[in-house]
DNA sequence: ACACTGTGGTCTCTATGTTGG
DNA sequence: CCCAACATAGAGACCACAGTG
C-alpha cells in the first residue's frame, strides 16, 4: 500500500514566505538546527553552518519575529510614549533612544499621548498586548492603572525628562523646579525687580508647571515680589499669543521687567512683540526661554535660555533600560534616578552684572 | 506497570499573564467562545457574554496580540518610515495618521531614516519581519531592494509627501516642483528681478531639491534671470547659517531682490539678518518660506510662505491604506496618486501688486 | 457554542557520534 | 579495547490564539 502521504494540512494560509521548515528541508537538516544557527551560529558545526547559510540565501528566508516572540515569550521591542511628536524636545530624545536601541537589536514602538494621562493609559494597555521588552514613559505623572499594569507586567520601565515620584524603577531627567529657580535667580542677579512666568497649558504640561512652581517658590522666598504666572489656554499660534499676553501684562503692571517663558517659542513671541512696541530688551524687559531651540541664538537680541540635555537623556535611559531587558532578572533592577542636569545659556536678552 | 502519565509538559515558560484558557475556565466556557467574544461579541449569547466579560475583568485579562497575529497570519500594525522625527512637517502628518489608524484599531510602528535610503531599506527589512498590515514611506526615492521587498511582501504600501515615480501603489502628497514655480511666480509678480533659492542639504532632502528644481526651471523659462541655488551643507544652526548665506549672496550680487527658502526656519534667519543689516523687507528683499510653521505669521514682517496640507496628507493616506488592509484582496489596490495641493499664504515679506 | 487543527518559531531534552584516557 | 566525557543534531512539547466545520 502506498504510504499515504500526510493529509497535507490546510493549505498555507496565504503567505508565500519561506519558513524555517523550508530552509531545513533545503539544507537537509532539522528545523532545530536552523533555529540554533540563527540564534547561536557558533554552536553549529561549520559544515552545517554553510549549508544552512546557503539555504537561507537562496530562499531569501526572513525569520518571522511574531512566531519567534510568541515561542520565546519575549520580544525585542521597546514601547515609548511621549506627549507630543511635534515637540522637538522629545524628538531629539527619541532619536537618541532609537540609535541606541537599534544597535542592541531592539525596535521602538512610538506613540504620543497628547499630554493626556488617560490616553497614555490606553497606549500602555495597547503596547502591553504586544509583550514589549520594556516601556518608556515621559514624566512622573501617570494614572494608577498605568502604574498597576506596568508593575504587573514584569518588565523594566523607564521615565524620562523629569525626576520625582512615583518612580517606576528608572528615571533619567532633570529637576524642572530647579530650572524655574535658576532662571529667576539669573534675572534677579541682572537687576530685575518684578519677574513673571509665562506658560502654555500648565494644567497638562506638568514639566512646565514644575518649572513655574519652582519659579513661584523662589520668588516668594526672595522677598522681592510675589510670583505671577500667566497660563495661555491653548497651544496654537503660541508665538502670537505670547506677544499679546506680555503686552497685556505690562499694560496692567508697568513694573514688570522680566519674564521667564515655558519655552523658546513663547520667548520669541515676547521678543517680537517687544520689538514691535519699541520695548528695549534687556534694559526694560529681560527674557529667559527654555529649550535652546535652533533659532534661540539668532533672535534679536540673542535669547538667553536654558538647555536641557535632550539627547543625553535618551541615550542614558536607553542604555540602562536595555541592560535591564537583557538581564531578565528583575532583582537586578534597583530604583535609579539620574539627574543629567541642564544648562543656562546666557545671551543678550538678560543682563549680567 | 503504572500507566506512565504524560510527561506533563514543561512548566509554563514564565509568563504569569492570564491567557484565554484561564478566562475560559473561569467563565466555564470553551476557549473558542472567549475568542469569538473578543472578535465578534454580538455572535455570542448574552448569557455567556456576561460570564466571559466578568471573567476577563476579574483576571485582568489582556489578549496576546503576538499569538493572535501569528494565528491570523496578519497583524494590525502599520509601519511608517519618515526621514526625521524632529521635523515638524512630518510630525503633524504622523499625528494625523496615528489618530486615523487608532480609530480603525491599528498600531503604528514608527522609525526615522535620517534621510538615508540605505537606512530606510534596513528599516523596511526589519519591519517586514513583523508582518505589518501595511507600510508607509516618505517620498518616492527608494532603493531597489526596498521596492523589491515591498513588492513581494504582498501588503499595501503608501508613499507620502511627494508624487512621482516609482509608485508603489498609493501616493498622497503634492507637487514639490510646483511649489518652487509658484513661489517664483509670486515674487516675479511682486516685481522681483533676481530671485535665488536657499536650501539645506538638497542632496539628501529630495523634496526640497524638487522645489529647487521647480524654481530653477521656472526661472530659466521666465527669461528674467538665471537660477541660482544656495545649498547649506549641514542642518545645524540653520537659522544662523541662513543669515550668513544671504548676506554673502547679496554682497556678491547686489541685484538679488528675492529669496525662496527651503523652509521657514531659513526664512527666519534671512529676516533676522535683514533686520540686523537694515535691509528693508519686502522692498529691498522679498522672502518666501515653506511650511507655515508656528512663528511664520508673527515674524517681522509676517512671513509669506507656502503651507502644505500636512495633516490632510496623513489622513487621506491612512484612510485609503487601511481600506486596502481590510480588503485583503490586492487586486483592489489600483495605483493611485492623490494631489492634495498646497497653499501660498501671502503676508508681508513679499509685495503684491 | 465548541472541538480541533494550524500558525512558525523557541528551547529542553534526548540520541548519536567523537575523542581521549 | 572499552568506557566516560564532551560536543552536536534532532525530536517534539509548547507558545496563545484564529478560524473552520
Amino acid at each position: 500500500m502506498e504510504p499515504n502521504s500526510k493529509p497535507k494540512s490546510r493549505a498555507r494560509r496565504n503567505t508565500q514566505r519561506a519558513t524555517m521548515l523550508d530552509v531545513a528541508h533545503l539544507a537537509d537538516v532539522s528545523p532545530s538546527t536552523v533555529s540554533l544557527y540563527l540564534r547561536r551560529p557558533e554552536a553549529v558545526s561549520e559544515k552545517l553552518r554553510d549549508k544552512v547559510k546557503q539555504a537561507i540565501d537562496t530562499l531569501h528566508y526572513v525569520p518571522n519575529r511574531i512566531a519567534g516572540s510568541l515561542a520565546a515569550a519575549r520580544s525585542r521591542t521597546i514601547a515609548v510614549v511621549i506627549p507630543s511628536i511635534a515637540n522637538s524636545f522629545f524628538a531629539r530624545t527619541v532619536e537618541a533612544m532609537q540609535s541606541i536601541s537599534e544597535k542592541a537589536g531592539y525596535n521602538l514602538l512610538l506613540a504620543n499621548s497628547e499630554y493626556d494621562l488617560k490616553r497614555e493609559e490606553e497606549l500602555v494597555r495597547t503596547f502591553l498586548e504586544w509583550s514589549p521588552a520594556g516601556v518608556v514613559l515621559t514624566g512622573c505623572d501617570h494614572t494608577e492603572n498605568t502604574q498597576g499594569m506596568l508593575a504587573s507586567a514584569g518588565i523594566p520601565v523607564g521615565q524620562m525628562w523629569d525626576l520625582g515620584s512615583p518612580s517606576l524603577g528608572l528615571q533619567v531627567g532633570f529637576d524642572n523646579a530647579a530650572v524655574g529657580r535658576t532662571a529667576l535667580q539669573h534675572l534677579h542677579q541682572g537687576g530685575c525687580q518684578r519677574v513673571i512666568y509665562l506658560g502654555v497649558r500648565l494644567d497638562v504640561d506638568h514639566r512646565a508647571r514644575y518649572r513655574a512652581e519652582g519659579y513661584a517658590a523662589a520668588a516668594s522666598a526672595s522677598g522681592r515680589h510675589a510670583p505671577c504666572i500667566i497660563d495661555l489656554p491653548n497651544n496654537e499660534h503660541i508665538v502670537q499669543e505670547a506677544g499679546k499676553a506680555i503686552a497685556a501684562a505690562m499694560a496692567s503692571d508697568p513694573l514688570i521687567d522680566g519674564v521667564i517663558c515655558s519655552n523658546d517659542s513663547l520667548a520669541l513671541g515676547v521678543l517680537l512683540e517687544a520689538q514691535r512696541r519699541g520695548i528695549r530688551v534687556p534694559e526694560r524687559l529681560s527674557v529667559v526661554g527654555f529649550g535652546d531651540l535652533d533659532f534661540a541664538e539668532c533672535t534679536i537680541p540673542p535669547l538667553t535660555t536654558i538647555r536641557p540635555h535632550r539627547q543625553q537623556i535618551g541615550r542614558r535611559l536607553m542604555e540602562i533600560l536595555i541592560e535591564r531587558c537583557e538581564s531578565q532578572d528583575s532583582h537586578e533592577w534597583p530604583e535609579q534616578a539620574i539627574d543629567v542636569g541642564f544648562e543656562l545659556i546666557p545671551r543678550n536678552t538678560t543682563r549680567i552684572i
